[in-house]
DNA sequence: GTGGTCTAGACCACG
DNA sequence: GTGGTCTAGACCACT
């Protein structure tokens, strides 16, 4: 299999309550967090989303808009929208400071919601797998 | 401890794009499915709530009263507000979304910060062996 | 004349060709550094915009949101669309670099235009005044 | 040296949010303005602009074929573009706007990168004595 | 009354 | 064909 044929495909879970554009903006900051998703790779045209995901185009350029805000993706005007280059990251005693504040929230949560933190790695393990 | 000193206690995410009945309402059906409130068990007042999570009381208002129409919780005028006695089938289902939706959002938060995934996997697991 | 009584206005320039979600953006970034906008100051609502300028509510949002993203303003759902607090500058050599080469693009784009460096500085201090 | 080896150079802002065919179509009235272009000068070609600004030809097409309709320039098959006979009008309002345009623009990104508009001039003045 | 999300659909800009 | 801007209008969330 080579690694060009793999799309990225986007799914909206519709009972969630999330907002549609933010999904879009959710799956594609965690495609590069897995891994699924890299420099240069070209995400699908904006219509393509929309027909896929029976939902507006608008409301799917908001989305890569918003990525592109934030300088996670690039649009080329009439060529299609690409992941951008990673900035170089901050300084490591920050970072350091972020993950832990992120796993500590992230347990946290978990717990709200009856799950355990084992029940979750899995999950991550399963959608880095994807 | 008597089971009635338990308190309930909900947390909220501002940036999970959730919004804040929505997180309330789950997290009172998460702790029903996962056994830390039972029938009977009372929810804290919706004043208390809106002061402890810095929130407007028609937004709690709001959430209880949706799950009182749900049938999940019953609420008695003038005394408080318990969770029902009827048998809530723990739907499985929405507890598979709950933790999809979970996973998913704290990928793109690691994304976000420039974390692959499998850093954050690290860090829970060496939290988890503290 | 007090401080608070003073009304931030948007105008619109039809003829520019630059887009309107642009314009608005520009004005507010412009109002921030001519000193006509600080801190804590309300912007006109959302509605109130799009009918004072006889546009769509939704091209001023995009407006703001974009605002919003980049941390320039902060919108407070129900209540308004605030300035934000600047967040503090960079290291000063990097600052020192950029200022330079931006007065160097703006004296070659004026002379582009046919301007002297002496107008536009005339301009710019009109704008500050107001 | 002979006018006739004077060249006509054009350039873009990319930051500006002006449409690329806008902003040749204004770079060439604006020549004309400030005297820069006289009637009978010859404009690159199309492919030359296309090159050096590195821009797809058809839009610099657009912007010659929309000064042609104003009259602005002659296009003579096989030969090239050239500044037309006809007398332009000074237009005083349009080189306000111009000028109002590229004020609020700096303004603009001074703000955005956290410098005053007083500074700006400052810089601009200091960067005049030399 | 404030901002927020989404749809439908028109028209523009760029390659 | 790609992305981009704007309008009109509905319905939702929060104070």
């Amino acid at each position: 299999m080579s690694r060009a044929s793999r799309v990225f495909a986007f799914r909206l879970d519709p009972a969630s309550g999330v907002p549609v554009y933010r999904q879009l903006i959710d799956q594609v900051q965690a495609g590069i967090a897995s891994g699924s998703l890299a420099s240069g790779d070209q995400l699908p045209t904006v219509r393509q989303v929309a027909v896929d995901l029976a939902i507006n185009p608008n409301t799917v350029m908001r989305a890569y808009r918003e990525l592109e805000i934030r300088g996670v993706i690039d649009t080329e005007h009439g060529t299609g929208t690409f992941i951008a280059d990673r900035k170089q990251p901050r300084d490591s005693a920050e970072r350091a400071r972020q993950l832990e504040q992120l796993a500590t929230e992230f347990a946290a949560r978990a717990g709200t919601l009856g799950f355990t933190v084992q029940q979750l790695i899995e999950k991550l393990q399963e959608k880095g797998r994807k």
